[in-house]
RNA sequence: GGAGCUGUGGUGUAGUGGCCUAACAUGCCUGCCUGUCACGCAGGAGAUCGCGGGUUCGACUCCCGUCAGCUCCGCCA
């Protein structure tokens, strides 16, 4: 006989006196001798099935062979709890499924770790069987959330006129940028397609071809050293359209971002977001992407100690840099060691040391107190808001040093002082970013962002004059300290972008072999246009509270790049390489 | 390319030179149990302490190397 098939988290009052069919994965059994209990799990939840002795003794029989993980079709009738067994903890704890009959589907191995949430497991383990990692009901949620962030951002653009196309995954490498994922051509011997790094050269020929508005929920592939934000593959929400102004684009994405997390997570996210320049961003908090749910922000005192006779900080403003410092607020019990630490903190990103001055109440306690008049010792406090027991930091070096190591610095602080309010959600957009910036090591100028957009348009004369001093129509979306979006308006002329090739160093030759055809397009009735990227791992990271992407993706890779679960990547066999005509060249193990 | 942390029954941990014939919890197996829901009770099996070398009378423990995972710096237009 057929009954009506339910899940196992949607049981409930309704079904009371009905007889149902469950199917899913036992969780837990619990043997009492003539009665046997059950919590059976399906992606929606437990519900308890009960198997009687005394009602069905053959049916009782294959129950007690049962075990977790083993998959089972079970009809039941619905009946009512007892009060007394009534279990609160369980949203279907009201009700239970006295079983009728039982079909075992399939036999489980004991898993390796118990398919709940908040268990501790080496994540070797978990990646390894990560079928069985993804059956935990956190994981499972995280899935859930990722489509439906899909999806209305899918909903959202869609309303918006927005056309869906997908771009080639098998394209030309090109050196600017990342290291390319690269793919053999066999029936081009020696030569070599690249997995795209992001789909950014197509999305711009479809505005010459006059889609309009285009996005993708695109795969992009760096080949670069992970991070727990970066893998290897990740994904976009790509999206470009024409005829628009940056206003345009930032208005529609913070709508869209709104609709996100409203359908979500039911938040509601106050429109316009705040905005700030690169350079305020710099200067106020030593990052290009500022986590603005705590203050602790970057002071500059260069001016009030330049003529002070303390040598560290004399150098440095003697080398063009500068004197910045953080008021880390009420931080004036820290011991020696606890100072120490925070030094041997800032070290990696530049920083020779960290000076200090303790705020007291008869005024400044510091090693380096006795270079400063009292005055400037009082004028230090006042500009950086000291009160007693506030512990002053201090950076003397070149400005991209001072603000990389206090940038990071203040992050530790935050995190350190538990200023990092889960319930927020500060989105920022980070605007006016120098359009390139010299790279010593190649001696040359590097695009910021990347070599296709534009430069403001009341720069444009300073493009060969004065090329490290143009900002460019580019943005950054922010929330809560990670970088989930950038994007930019776009080159559209074709003698601008030849001009921007040109300082970055491209031969005319150089640039037309690389990228001819977009040259070639920008010809034939280019529209204005501009987009945008968002990583969707990083922002389902952050909407899920999750502190690495490898939780929002379902099969991610470790930190060397492999899969652990398949062994990707591996060898092949000579007869493959033979048929790309490729031959290894690697340092003959010991 | 570099730095740090971690690696002990299936899982999570304890063990910092002889107390280790490696402990605890949980899981697993067997038996008992009709109202449990992290069921309970009794019994049992299960680990060459990531791998290789060294120091030592003696190494899970110290040293060197190596592998794997994680985190960070570099890198990531």
């Amino acid at each position: 006989m057929q009954f009506r098939t339910i899940f196992c988290g949607e049981v409930n009052k309704g079904h009371l006196g009905e007889t149902v069919t469950l199917n899913g994965w036992v969780q837990r059994r619990r043997d009492h001798g003539k009665l046997i209990f059950f919590d059976l799990r399906d992606r929606t939840g437990l519900v308890q099935v009960v198997f009687n002795f005394e009602q069905d003794e053959e049916m009782f029989q294959l129950a007690e062979t049962i075990r977790s993980e083993f998959v089972l079709t079970v009809q039941g009738e619905v009946v009512a709890r007892s009060p007394e067994t009534v279990n609160t903890k369980l949203p279907t704890g009201e009700i239970e499924v006295q079983a009728v009959s039982l079909e075992i589907l399939n036999k489980a191995k004991t898993p390796p770790f118990y398919i709940e949430d908040g268990v501790d497991v080496d994540e070797n383990v978990r990646l390894k069987y990560r079928y069985l990692d993804l059956r935990r009901p956190e994981m499972l949620q995280n899935m859930v959330l990722r489509h439906r962030v899909t999806k209305l951002v899918r909903d959202y653009l869609d309303g918006q006129g927005f056309l869906e196309v997908e771009t080639p995954m098998l394209t030309r490498s090109t050196p600017e940028g990342a290291r390319d994922y690269l793919v053999p051509s066999r029936v081009n011997p020696g030569d070599f397609y690249a997995l795209p790094q992001s789909p950014q050269l197509f999305k711009q020929l479809l505005m010459v071809a006059g889609a309009e508005r285009y996005f993708q929920i695109a795969r992009c592939f760096r080949d670069e050293d992970l991070r727990a934000d970066r893998q290897p593959e990740f994904t976009q929400i790509d999206i470009e359209l024409s005829f628009c102004t940056q206003e345009t684009v930032l208005g529609m994405m913070e709508k869209m971002m709104a609709h996100v997390f409203a359908g979500a997570l039911g938040e509601d996210i106050a429109t316009p977001f705040p905005r700030l320049t690169y350079r305020e961003a710099m200067e106020r908090f030593g990052s290009d992407k500022p986590d603005t749910r705590f203050a602790l922000e970057l002071c500059d005192v260069s001016e009030i100690v330049k003529d002070a006779d303390f040598k560290v900080f004399k150098q440095a403003l003697a080398n063009k840099g500068a004197v910045k410092g953080i008021n880390a607020k009420g931080c004036g019990h820290y011991s020696r060691r606890e100072l120490d630490e925070l030094t041997q903190f800032v070290a990696p990103y530049g920083a020779k040391g960290l000076a200090y001055m303790f705020v007291e109440n008869e005024g400044v306690r510091s090693p380096i107190a006795k270079f400063f008049s009292e005055e400037t010792l009082q004028a230090i406090v006042e500009e950086m808001g000291g009160r007693p027991g506030d512990l002053l930091l201090f950076v003397a070096d070149s400005f991209d040093v001072a603000y990389h190591a206090l940038g990071a610095l203040r992050l530790k602080l935050g995190e350190r002082l538990g200023l990092l309010d889960e319930n927020k959600q500060n989105f920022l957009w980070v605007v006016d970013f120098p359009l390139v910036f010299f790279d010593a090591d190649e001696d040359r100028y590097v695009a910021n962002h990347h070599p296709f957009t534009s430069p403001r348009d009341e720069d444009l004369d300073k493009l060969e004059s004065d090329p490290a001093h143009v900002l460019a129509k580019a943005y950054d979306l922010v929330l809560n300290g990670v970088e989930i979006g950038g994007g930019s308006l776009r080159i559209y002329r074709r003698e601008v972008q030849e001009k921007m090739f040109k300082l970055l160093g491209f031969t005319p030759e150089g640039a037309r072999e690389q990228f001819g055809f977009l040259l070639d397009a920008f010809e034939y009735g280019t529209p204005p246009h501009g987009g945008i990227a968002f990583g969707l791992d990083r922002l389902v990271m952050l909407m899920a509270g999750k502190d690495s992407i490898r939780d929002v993706i379902a099969f991610p890779k470790t930190a060397s790049a492999s899969c652990l679960m398949t062994s990707a990547p591996s060898g092949v066999d000579a007869r493959q390489l033979k048929e790309l005509h490729i031959k290894t060249d690697l340092p003959k193990k010991i």
